[in-house]
DNA sequence: GCGATATAGTTCGCAAAGAAACAATTACCG
DNA sequence: CGGTAATTGTTTCTTTGCGAACTATATCGC
């Protein structure tokens, strides 16, 4: 995607407007692009295990469960995705024999996503993999930078979750 | 999606792997969460003048070339898109009045993108809510932490570009 | 208890986006 | 020049994801 170009091209529009706030575009817009680079990157290591971000995501979900089942809405809910979603995916985990459904007890609407036992296993050798590739893209940085940077990170995220929603109509001041 | 829930995760797999790099693991998560915020909120905005995220991010990327005019595989290029989708966003926004398809006299497998002009007029009323948007999102945090953060991400990203592709088998010492 | 309401999972149809195949054109090289 | 390789836009097919409707349960008010 080549950042100077992209940086070239805000620069071309700050000369149309003074009014713009470079430093906001930039900061949104690499967010953006990192997003993606990190997703694609972690994209091309499951391949080879037969996963995609997502299915890999709903995988880590229940990893890190301490009572190791979950329900899909509630995965839903925390991955930001639709229930539909969330059945197709358990469907092909449980074709590929990563997941198993199991019926609640407690509430006969629900249902339990566990493990199987090989899928236990197989993360276990494909966490260090996910780490190391995380370690790698964030290897670029001076280690006393890490924790500013997480800091500002964890305080743009809980701003942004408590803004308030966008009102429809506010460009048109009928 | 509700931070606190997500660390306590990370925290639960960190007792069962020492080995865990959760600063790597959070910044890496924050920033794919980051992006999804940013563009719901983006797409929320977008959605009262008929765009999405992705035609939007077309209509920036012409209205910020200096000539006026780009290819469709150009922008494919810059948005990490293929061509396909390209031709498809090109088809709706000619049909929405926005962009103009004219015949590139140079190369004549290539066509040129170009604003109407309703739409160079109806993106300067828009683009002040967008940079507002911005400004809104990234205000949670103090100015002084802006630089750095910008310097950082800037860091991640160039060093991410220039990682060597992941190879196929690396997981299965055979 | 019982009716209204809410919730869990599923199914169906649709929007967004990529991969591969294709025709037209251009670039490269011998 | 002339032929092979690369590029551009398009079409078609598939994957990924959401929203709405549906069924079965659960919860709450009375």
């Amino acid at each position: 995607m080549h950042l100077p170009h992209f940086e070239d091209r805000i620069h071309a529009v700050c000369e149309r407007h003074p009014g713009l706030p470079r430093q906001a575009v930039v900061v949104t817009r690499m967010i953006r692009f990192l997003s993606g680079a990190i997703d694609a990157r972690l994209s091309q290591l499951l391949t080879g295990e037969g996963l995609n971000c997502s299915s890999w995501s709903v995988l880590m979900m229940i990893y890190s469960d301490r009572t190791g089942t979950v329900r899909p809405s509630s995965i839903g809910q925390a991955l930001s995705q639709s229930r539909a979603h969330m059945t197709r995916l358990a469907d092909e985990l449980v074709a590929s024999g990563w997941v198993e459904r199991l019926p609640d007890a407690a509430d006969r609407r629900a249902v339990a996503l566990r493990l199987s036992s090989e899928a236990r296993q197989r993360m276990q050798l494909l966490l260090p993999r996910v780490w190391a590739l995380y370690e790698e893209m964030l290897g670029g940085l001076e280690p006393a930078s890490l924790d500013p940077l997480e800091a500002s990170l964890r305080t743009l995220l809980s701003h942004i979750e408590q803004l308030p929603p966008i009102e429809a109509g506010t460009g048109k001041q009928a």
